[in-house]
DNA sequence: CTTATATGAGATGATATTGTATCATGCCAT
DNA sequence: ATGGCATGATACAATATCATCTCATATAAG
């Protein structure tokens, strides 16, 4: 059962990550206004509170993700919900795209490859409905995704946009992108 | 005029570095093939390299997108050859995006900001030509477009698409999206 | 052949961070 | 009040990396 303090100590670590993803422990210690022998006691070391974050991360997107996906009747519907709520919970994996320790973590880094596979099949089912564009390989769609995910969660934190802004418009624009044409169809657009 | 041995650093630093970003000078050394001794003697220290390093990123950066843009006719058509060229370059500026001390270097950060704010002005002179969709704050559209040159590009490096192929595809995904249906207009999907 | 220069290997000192241990303090329950 | 417990501050050792220096070697120019 994780303590109040230890939950201090979690969200402090993933808010100075994101920031400084070489954060020393006197660092994050700091954020969390906690003494750094506390964060040693409650975490064995560095590199462990660092897996506790990246599991929390993957538990909580997988959660969000699946919480989602299940009220969705079909898989374009489902991919949508999927995207506009894992774009919520950018707060709590974002640290990730930054944490250079974690990116050797097999573990981690396996989980994250599972949820690219799981969102690579939901791409293909709502391709089966015919909502995606069938010449685009799979992985390039995969790809947009994730990295509009990335990046516009990088624009909310920045400011730039507002978090509800945000997840009105990835949808759209993940689907018919930002040109003011109505009916440009397959090509390229030169 | 750098020497071969200074651009094998260089070039071994990029490597390393996208791959790992707290690289040691012992690691760059190594993939360059030279001593570490060479490393400091060439560059005064290590964040002397990753300056470098960072200055090299943006003036290749700037040229290809002031290149690229030089042979268009239209703000439309300069938008998509910078980020066809800027894609084509992302290798010289991909470390970047993990770079953890260069992140909190006053030069590198605000010319990373003139960039966007130049990018900015391009996709304001599309908008005003009616390629752009009026109703998506201009701060959305570049987000959208930074955040898939740095998605596309990690693709690339990955392996996961061809460098030309991302090229042809990331103008089309970008402007119309990768929904399967032609005359979307503005709705969000739902 | 000799000299100058660049290099690689390694020793060395300085510094920062991790991780452990100790001790005093404040708080809570009994 | 008092005993137990979590905490904060601090000291400490161990380690890693940076940065400098020295020296032997190789290579090219004269």
């Amino acid at each position: 059962m994780p303590s109040i303090t230890e939950e201090r100590i979690l969200d402090a670590a993933r808010r100075v990550l994101c920031v400084n993803a070489g954060a020393t422990v006197d660092e994050i210690a700091a954020e969390a206004q906690v003494g750094r022998a506390t964060v040693f006691r409650l975490f064995k070391s560095r590199a462990g509170l660092l897996r506790t974050l990246g599991r929390r991360a993957i538990l909580v997107t997988d959660q969000v993700a699946a919480e989602a996906a299940a009220t969705a009747a079909t898989a374009t519907e489902a991919l949508k919900a999927v995207i506009t709520a894992v774009l919520g919970a950018s707060e709590h994996y974002r640290f990730l795209g930054t944490a250079v320790e974690l990116s050797e973590d097999e573990e981690i880094t396996r989980a994250y490859d599972r949820q690219l596979s799981e969102l690579a099949d939901l791409v293909a089912a709502a391709r089966r409905e015919g909502s995606i564009r069938p010449d685009l390989p799979t992985a390039w769609v995969v790809a947009v995704i994730d990295g509009q995910l990335w990046a516009t969660g990088a624009a909310v934190a920045k400011g730039a946009v507002g978090l509800l802004q945000a997840q009105e418009l990835i949808w759209g624009t993940i689907m018919t992108g930002i040109s003011a044409g109505k009916a440009i169809g397959y090509t390229n657009g030169e």
